[in-house]
RNA sequence: AGUUCAAUGGUGUAAUGGUAGCACAACAGUUUUUGGUUCUGUUUGUCUUGGUUCGAAUCCAGGUUGAACUACCA
C-alpha cells in the first residue's frame, strides 16, 4: 500500500524479531513520559516513532506516565500529555503510570533481598558517592553491604514503614563496585521520601528509582521494545540484570538518537526555567518548542507527523534545521489554509478614477490548491489599505510594486498605475494615488495590459482591526545549550513582535483557532486563544518563502 | 583517563560486499492574477591509515573526531 521505503534500525530489528517468531510476532511498544513538563517535539518524535511502530505492524502502544518521583509530578502535566498526544493524532491501546505498580515493584525488591542481591545502607548521600569512585578508578564497598538477608528484610520493612527519615537509609542492588559502568556500582533502587505523591497520596514512603521502576514497568505490561533515548544506553545492562535477576517477562531496550533543533533548546529543565523566568508567556508560547507551543503557533498535527517521518530515525547525534520543520508546516498549511487578505504596515491608496462612493463586491477563491474550496465576497472602493513595502518612491530594477509610473492588479481587482504620491512633514509616504482600468477586472480583462506584480489590499470602508504577533526564532545561536555560559544569554530580545493595529478581511473576525490562514503574500496565521469579542489576534504561523527579499539580500 | 555509542554533500537520512540515492537548503530556469504554488535542471559527500576481497560507505585492525556516563532525577 505504501511506496517502497527503507526500514530504520529498530524497524529491521522488529522484522527479523517477527521473522524469528520472537513474541509470537507480537509488537508493544510504550511512550512513558514523566509528568513533570509539557512535551516538546522531541517528544513527538518519540510519540511518532512509538505509536507508529504500533500501527505499521499491527501492534499495540501504551502511554505510561512514569511518575517514581512524587516532588517534581504533577497532574497537570499528566493531563496536557494525554491532551498533546492525541492532538498529535495518536490513541494508547493501554493507559498505566508506574504507581500503579508500586507494590509489585515493592515485592520485587524484597524477592532481590531474599535472593542475596540488594542490601539495605545507612550511608548518606556523600558517603555514597564518595565509596563510588569514578570514571578510572573503582568505588569501595559499602560497611553495610554484607548485613543478612534477615536483617535486610527487617530494615526495607521499617523503611516501608515509615520508621526513617529521608535520606536515612536507601536500598542498593548489589552488583559490583568495581564495574567500570558507574551504574552497577550497586545502584540505589529505593529512597524515602515523605512526600505526597499525586496519585497515591501518602500510602508510601519510599519510591522505587528510575532503573527499578522503568524495565520491570515494561515487563509487567510485557512491552515487546522498550524504545528510548541513546542517554539511557548505560542502563540497559541494568535494565537486562533486572530482569534477568528478578525472572520475568524479558522486555528488550533499544536506545535511538534525540532531536535536536537548531536555534532552540529541547531539555524540559531548560524549557522550565523560560517559563519560571518569564523569558516567555507560559509553556505554549507560540515561540516555545513544545508541542502546545506549536498547536497554537498553527502548527499542524500533519506537519509535524510529516516532520518526524522526514527527519528519519537512527542512533548518530543530529542538529536538524528548524527550516525543515517549517518546511512541512508549509507543505501542509499551502493546501489546507484559506487565502485572506491582511494588511500589516498600512498606507492609503487612492484610486483617483473610480467614483467617490462606489462599491463593488468581488468573487475571491478560498483556496487555489483546492478546487472545492468555494469562494468568499470581498468589497472595492476607491480608497484602499496596502502594504507599506510594496511602494517605493525610488524603485529599484526588477521591483514589481508600485511606485510612481509602475502597473500592478490589485488581487482579485483591477490592475492600477501609480502617479503620484503624498508624504507626511517626516517624509514617510502617507497616500499613494493612481489610476485604474475599468477593463482590467478579475475574470473578465479585455485591457491587454500585462503586469509582473499583484498585490494584496483591503478596502477601508470594511476592514476590521487585528491584532498581529510575529515570531523570530528564540535564540540568537544554533545551540544555545552547547554554547559558553548560561543559555538564557543568547535569547533573541526580538523573538516576539506585536503589531497593535492591522487591518484584516471582515471575514477573519468570525476566526476561530481550529481554522488556518494564508494572509496572501505574506504567510500562514491562526487565531490565538487571547482573542475576545472585541478584539481579534493572530499569530503568525511561519511565512511564505520570499524570494524577493532574497534577492535584495544578495544586493 | 576508563567504559559505551557514533562518524556518508551545508543539514538530515538511505544504499545490509556489486551504479553512492532521497528530502531540505543553495543556485539556474519554468509556471503563476500570491516574488506563494508547480515543474525541470545544476552544484556539493563516504573522517583517516592500513588490511581482507575480483570488488569495501559496508567486513577487520589502528588512529582521529564527536557524544554519553561519576543525581537518594527520569
Amino acid at each position: 500500500m505504501s511506496e517502497e521505503r527503507s526500514l530504520n534500525f529498530i524497524e529491521e530489528i522488529i522484522e527479523k524479531d517477527l521473522a524469528n517468531g520472537t513474541h509470537n510476532g507480537r509488537v508493544h511498544t510504550r511512550f512513558p513520559p514523566e509528568p513533570n513538563g509539557y512535551l516538546h517535539i522531541g517528544h513527538a518524535k518519540s510519540i511518532c516513532l512509538n505509536f507508529g511502530l504500533a500501527k505499521k505492524y499491527n501492534g499495540k502502544c501504551n502511554l505510561r506516565f512514569d511518575d517514581t518521583n512524587p516532588v517534581t509530578e504533577d497532574t497537570e502535566y499528566v493531563d496536557s500529555i494525554m491532551n498533546d498526544v492525541r492532538w498529535l493524532g495518536f490513541e494508547w491501546d493501554e493507559l498505566h503510570y508506574t504507581s500503579d505498580y508500586f507494590t509489585q515493584l515493592h515485592d520485587f525488591a524484597v524477592d532481590l533481598i531474599r535472593k542475596g542481591l540488594a542490601y539495605v545502607d545507612d550511608s548518606s548521600a556523600e558517603e555514597i558517592a564518595a565509596m563510588k569512585g569514578n570514571i578510572d578508578r573503582p568505588g569501595t564497598n559499602s560497611p553495610y553491604r554484607d548485613r543478612s538477608v534477615d536483617e535486610n528484610l527487617e530494615l526495607f520493612a521499617a523503611m516501608r514503614a515509615g520508621k526513617y527519615a529521608d535520606g536515612e537509609k536507601v536500598l542498593r542492588a548489589k552488583i559490583d563496585m568495581g564495574h567500570p559502568n558507574l551504574l552497577l556500582r550497586d545502584p540505589i533502587i529505593y529512597r524515602i521520601k515523605h512526600a505526597h505523591h499525586h496519585r497515591t497520596g501518602d500510602t508510601w514512603c519510599i519510591y522505587p528509582m528510575y532503573d527499578f521502576a522503568h524495565g520491570q514497568s515494561d515487563s509487567i505490561e510485557e512491552i515487546t521494545h522498550s524504545i528510548c533515548t541513546l542517554e539511557f544506553i548505560h542502563h540497559r545492562p541494568l535494565y537486562d540484570w533486572c530482569i534477568e535477576k528478578l525472572g520475568i517477562f524479558p522486555s528488550r531496550q533499544y536506545e535511538f538518537a534525540r532531536l535536536n533543533l537548531n536555534y532552540t533548546v529541547m531539555s524540559k529543565r531548560k524549557l522550565l526555567q523560560l517559563v519560571n523566568e518569564k523569558h516567555v508567556s507560559g509553556w505554549d508560547d507560540p515561540r516555545m518548542p513544545t508541542i502546545s507551543g506549536m498547536r497554537r503557533r498553527g502548527y499542524t498535527p500533519e506537519a509535524i507527523r510529516k516532520f518526524a517521518e522526514t527527519i528519519g530515525v537512527a542512533k548518530r547525534e543530529n542538529l536538524i534545521d528548524i527550516g525543515l520543520l517549517e518546511f512541512c508546516v508549509r507543505e501542509h498549511l499551502n493546501k489546507v489554509a484559506l487565502r485572506r487578505m491582511a494588511v500589516l504596515d498600512p498606507i492609503k491608496l487612492i484610486i483617483t478614477n473610480y467614483p467617490e462612493g462606489q462599491t463593488e463586491t468581488l468573487n475571491a477563491e478560498n483556496n487555489p490548491e483546492d478546487e472545492n474550496g468555494g469562494h468568499r465576497e470581498i468589497s472595492f472602493s476607491n480608497t484602499l489599505w496596502i502594504e507599506r513595502e510594496d511602494f517605493m518612491e525610488n524603485p529599484p530594477p526588477k521591483y514589481f510594486r508600485l511606485g510612481k509610473g509602475l502597473k500592478v492588479r490589485l488581487k482579485h481587482a483591477y490592475i492600477v498605475e501609480c502617479e503620484d504620491y503624498k508624504t507626511d512633514e517626516n517624509g514617510n509616504v502617507t497616500e499613494v494615488y493612481c489610476k485604474y482600468f475599468p477593463e482590467s477586472k478579475s475574470g473578465s480583462d479585455t485591457s491587454g495590459i500585462k503586469v509582473k506584480g499583484t498585490m494584496h489590499w483591503l478596502d477601508v470602508a470594511t476592514a476590521k482591526e487585528a491584532e498581529i504577533r510575529l515570531y523570530d526564532r528564540l535564540f540568537k545561536v544554533e545551540n544555545p545549550a552547547a554554547e559558553e555560559g548560561d543559555f538564557k544569554d543568547y535569547i533573541n530580545a526580538d523573538s516576539l513582535t506585536v503589531i497593535p493595529k492591522a487591518y484584516i478581511e471582515p471575514a477573519l473576525a468570525e476566526a476561530t483557532e481550529a481554522d488556518r490562514f494564508q494572509f496572501l503574500r505574506i504567510g500562514y496565521f491562526a487565531l490565538d486563544k487571547d482573542s475576545t469579542s472585541d478584539k481579534v489576534v493572530f499569530n503568525k504561523t511561519v511565512g511564505l518563502k520570499d524570494s524577493w527579499a532574497k534577492e535584495q539580500k544578495k544586493g
